[in-house]
Order: structure tokens, then C-alpha cells, then sequence
DNA sequence: TTGTCGCATTGATGCAGATCAACAAAGGCC
DNA sequence: GGCCTTTGTTGATCTGCATCAATGCGACAA
């Protein structure tokens, strides 16, 4: 598969107009088509290490990974989830800050570091993309703060769910779907914990109390099925349509 | 004072070399210059409205101001500190996602969207140095997720303070202080209790333990000495220098 | 001086979520 | 299939921080 992604041109990529190349000209295009390679990365890998050099910078093609930062006593928190589209590692500065896992096979269109930053010197259309692409980040990496610092359990586990049925309507151009709708979600229990800044229990507690309130339906723990959006949506206490991706 | 501020040139500009605009060679920067203003917001004045156009984008001269997100029921979170050399706003999106105030008098160099839009297109350095510093804020805030996901009350407060030593030892170009400092806290007890997650009372209550214990001593509320910065610094359970600001 | 207002501190009590401890269920893997 | 490991759920108890409630204290005005 990896083999077989080596071939894809990116006029037929997934994600072209999507990522870090969605305003990329035709010439553009191809300076990057020349210095691509693609990766998978099998689930549990790591791709970046904090404190370590990053040799690469990439965009997720297919799969799901996520940036953390454990402490030195163990405790975890995630602070950011990167699904197809996303782009990883900082054009300028070497060393990353935070870890970057896959939490499936993560399949990555990546470009050597030095050859990237020719490229968004040399091309606006790189630049901006990127820069809107971190603005956006950082409005999700705020509205995320608000949920850790002041949301309960249960509203933070309902903000997560309707996060990743927003991204999914986002990604399919779909629109505040406010119907019903089944979700794949891409992360254990634990990670979900330490993406929420709660426990396993905790966690796990709230999937529970939501089930039994009939705000969600699950056939295995991974299936939710959300009958009704919008009385999802009331549990979580947004004063808006939410950026959190 | 406005009036005089509006006269000084860029050249003579106190954060000429940490702004938006530090990388700007002189052409870029006549240019800036013939599009700037400076205003002067009150202590307590609004800079934005999350949901509300914003008309201009500005940096920081002088003061202190706040991003934050307050929830329907009053429950208030601050986002992100913004002090001089600090950027507001979203070059290539009209609208505000969280609110910006200033907590004490704040003059603004400030620039009208479309205008600066333009000079972010045709200028490179300025491009450059915005992404830069959207990078710097995005790893702030992730930094700031850790905290809020996973500290307790009183690494909050230690690390709090210690953000604040940084960020006074980075701007006046000193490294890494680490014998004994004093500082004014920018924010009352109220505004940090809503930066770090937790009410009034707790925020109260570690800083009085954290002078119990001969962490720190303070004169009055906002006036902290540290005498042992690195005694301080055991408190956070940081696993590296951090990127706090 | 004395009152008042806003901010900070301190104390008493309650509760949401952490912690400790089983147990159940779902995959892998011979 | 049966065994074993990993992941998820549920229960009992504990605790750190929130909440409720005074009190202290400096700034400012009359």
C-alpha cells in the first residue's frame, strides 16, 4: 500500500485541497511533486519526539495520530488530534515541542525539512495556506483550553463527540448536519481520558451516562450512534457553533 | 501621551525588533508606516468581540491585554495573555473568535485589515515573521492545555509566575534567570483565577501556601518576590523549559 | 475622620471527579 | 476452540477544589 501511495499524483490526492498544497498553482504543484515521498507509519509509531530534531514535515494522508506531552510522573494530556489533511512539524524550528503518535496506520506525504522551507520562502501560496492552516489550529487549541479549564466531564465528553462529527461534516462538505449520525471514533478510552484532562473511569462513566440518557447509542465501544445532534449539542454548554476540530 | 506616541517613528519603536514587523527591511517598513495609527485603550476597554468584525489588526506597544471566552452562564476562561510585541487578530478572516480586553491602559500600533492584508501578500518578511509568531502563540496555548488538562492548583500558580519571569527575562534579553526577582502581576486575582482554571478563592489560597512555604513574599497582592527561582521551578513539574509565555 | 466600594484573604462545608479495586468483554494467538 | 492480554465498565471510597459565607484592607470621597 505504501508502494502503491508512492504513485499517487496529486491531482488525484485525497487531500489536495484540503492541505498545506490547497492553493498551490500548477507549478507549485509539481516543484512539491518532485520532492514528496509518502510513509505509513503502523498504529502505535511514533513520528516526532519531543525535544527531538525533525528531519521531516508532512501531511496526514489517511489514518489518525495524535500530539501529547507526558510528564515526567506519567500524567498525559493530549493537545491535539491530526486526521487527513493535517499538517505536522514547524517550517523554522528544528526541534518539535510536543510528541506526534499514530493511533492507526497513519499513511504521511512528507518532505525533507530544508527542501520545504525553500519552498514556502519561494511560494506564497504555501505560506498563506500555512499560516491560515496555524491560525486555525490555534483557535482549536483556545476553544480547547476553555474545555479544560472550565467544562464538566460530561460536557466535555459531548463536546468531543460533536468535535469529530464536525470534522466529519467539514471533510465531506456536509453542513451542521442536526439529524442523526454513526461515529467511528478513532481513540481508546485512555487517550479520549487524556485528550479530555479526565480519568479512564471518569471517562468512561459519562459514555455510560449518556447512553442511559439516550443521548447516544453504542453497539461496541468504539460505534456511537448519536439519534438526535441537537440535544447532544445542548449538553455542552457552547455558546457557539464551535471551532473545535 | 496618544498624541505623542503617534509621532514616534517605527525606527524608534520599543518592540521595533519582536513586533510583526521585526524582520522588515526598510522599504516594507515605510510602507507600514504610512498605513499605521496608534490608539490608546483604557484599562477595562474591549479590543474585540468574539463574533464581531474586527476592522484592524494591531500589535502591542504598551500594556497588557487579555484573550478569553466567557460561557452563557458566566463562566469565564482567558485563552491567552497579550503583552508588547504581542499581534490581535486574523489576517484573511473578518470575524473574532474570542474576545481581547485590555487590563490596563494599552496603546495599539494599529493597521486597517484590508491594508495590512495587502502588505501581508506582498511582503514576505512581514508573511514570515506572522507565522513565526502564530507558531510561537499555537505552542503557547498548547503548553497552556498541559496545564490546565493536568496540573494541580499549585502547579498552576508556580507555573504561572514562572511564565511571567520568562517572559520578563526573554524581552529584556537576559537567559534563564535563576536567582531571585521581583515582579508585578499584570492581573488581579479574579483574571488569574480565570487564566489557570480555577476560582478566586483556590488562587488565593496557594499563593498565601506558596508564601508560607518561602516561595515567594509580597508586599502587597500584586507585588511577588521570588527569592529562589529555581526552588519555584520544583514546583511546576515542567519536563522542560517550557514555551509558557 | 468615617463610610463605602472593590479586591483579597480566610474559614466551613459540599461535591465532582480521582483513586483503588474488581470484574467483564473483546480481541489475538497458538 | 481455549488461553491470555488488553481494554472497558462498574463499584466503593477518598480528596482537591468549588461553593458558600464572613472578614480584612487599602483607596477614595465627603
Amino acid at each position: 500500500m505504501n508502494m502503491r501511495l508512492s504513485k499517487t499524483a496529486c491531482s488525484e490526492c485525497p487531500i489536495r485541497h484540503r492541505a498545506v498544497c490547497a492553493e498551490c498553482d500548477t507549478d507549485e504543484l509539481s516543484i512539491l511533486e518532485g520532492i514528496k515521498s509518502y510513509v505509513t507509519i503502523p498504529s502505535g509509531g511514533t513520528i516526532a519526539l519531543a525535544g527531538e530534531p525533525l528531519h521531516y514535515l508532512s501531511s496526514v494522508v489517511t489514518g489518525c495520530a495524535t500530539i501529547s506531552k507526558t510528564l515526567e510522573d506519567g500524567r498525559r494530556q493530549l493537545v491535539g488530534l491530526l486526521l487527513p489533511s493535517d499538517f505536522i512539524g514547524r517550517p523554522g524550528l528544528a526541534t518539535q515541542a510536543f510528541d506526534v503518535e499514530a493511533v492507526s496506520d497513519v499513511t504521511l506525504c512528507r518532505f525533507e525539512r530544508k527542501a520545504f522551507e525553500g519552498i514556502v520562502r519561494s511560494s506564497p501560496n504555501v505560506a498563506r495556506r500555512l499560516l491560515t492552516m496555524t491560525l486555525d489550529e490555534l483557535d482549536v487549541a483556545r476553544d480547547w483550553q476553555v474545555l479544560l479549564g472550565r467544562l464538566s466531564a460530561r460536557e466535555r465528553v459531548a463536546h468531543f463527540l460533536l468535535s469529530l462529527v464536525r470534522r466529519e461534516a467539514s471533510d465531506s462538505g456536509a453542513d451542521l448536519v442536526s439529524g442523526a449520525i454513526t461515529l467511528q471514533l478513532p481513540l481508546s478510552r485512555e487517550m479520549i481520558a487524556d485528550y479530555l484532562g479526565l480519568t479512564i473511569e471518569t471517562t468512561s462513566r459519562q459514555f455510560t451516562a449518556l447512553r442511559r440518557d439516550g443521548l447516544i447509542e453504542s453497539s461496541s465501544a468504539r460505534q456511537i450512534h448519536v439519534p438526535d445532534l441537537a440535544r447532544l449539542m445542548l449538553e455542552t454548554m457552547d455558546d457557539d457553533g464551535g471551532t473545535i476540530a
